[in-house]
DNA sequence: AATTGATATGATATATTGTATCATTAGAAG
DNA sequence: CTTCTAATGATACAATATATCATATCAATT
């Protein structure tokens, strides 16, 4: 992602916060920003690296994932459950409910796409939900998969 | 699960083996038959835990999760990445095809129902993913949930 | 500006999950 | 019975994550 866009981000993600009675630390907004920049999927110590390569001070594994916590919960990052990583929200600077959300997630590069799903097809899925008697908490899909340049470049199964 | 239903899903997963020229050891039928009585979703060191309990010797980690990797090869069990744990697969005793699979997985108690979806609804994933450029390698969907018992028992959130 | 109370961050320890590697044992095949 | 391979054990360690207590920062009020 641009710098330009990493910008136009973090000042939309501000104004969020802003909006919800908290407050984006400077802390806050360098993992973000990390997250953005990154534009693929990184693992909490990553970030922790990360962290270190741009400020060149330390930022405590415990810090990053009380930052990556709190960003969660404004709906500026996700946690990949699929490989324990964590990816910017792409939807920070359009205005977006939080339905079910569908990741296509590259198992090599990890880079990540966020698509939108048919509400159709998530109205059938709530419905085998509540069929089997269950009440839908998190409904985040993954997809393990690779992308195109993946795909082509390295040797896969079947 | 009863144990004359677990008895009964060995039995057909050492046949399921046999035919894959592969074995189904004892070892092997210790950590799946832990899986089915516990009829909910274990951690590895859990599996570990319960072994030692029911056979009072201890089995080293490493080996249960290389047998948690065989049983998976062989679609006898299944990882949920939701919760790093493992449940066994509940399909053993139908002939089964492994296609898309969906998990409803209760975050409380751990009880899973491997539930089947609709063929169209698998198509229209796939087709999904093909057109923002991605290729599929696992399809597994896991929903987090709360099981109905759980859900009336637990405040929960909304 | 100083006080205070709440929120955020640091520091440290430790829990949990998982893998690498080499040694040993058990099974199957001749 | 030997021999080869597959399976398991033992040990060390890596990677991910949380618990807890101390300190710092911010922001509202005096």
């Amino acid at each position: 992602m641009t710098m330009n866009s990493v910008l136009e981000n973090i000042k939309q993600a501000e104004h969020n916060c802003k909006e919800h009675g908290v407050r984006l630390t400077s802390k806050r907004k360098q993992v973000l920003s990390g997250l953005l920049q990154a534009d693929k999927a990184l693992s909490a110590y990553e970030l922790v690296d990360q962290c270190k390569d741009e400020s060149g001070k330390t930022m405590p594994a415990m810090s990053v994932y009380r930052i990556l916590d709190f960003l969660a919960e404004e709906h500026l990052v996700h946690k990949l459950d699929s490989n324990n990583k964590y990816v910017a929200c792409s939807h920070i600077t359009c205005s977006h409910g939080h339905e079910v959300t569908q990741f296509l997630i590259c198992e090599k590069c990890q880079r990540v796409d966020e698509i939108n799903i048919d509400p159709s097809m998530i109205e059938q899925l709530q419905s085998n939900v509540k069929d089997a008697g269950y009440h839908l908490i998190s409904p985040q899909l993954e997809m393990k998969c690779l992308c195109e340049t993946c795909f082509t470049t390295f040797p896969h199964p079947n």
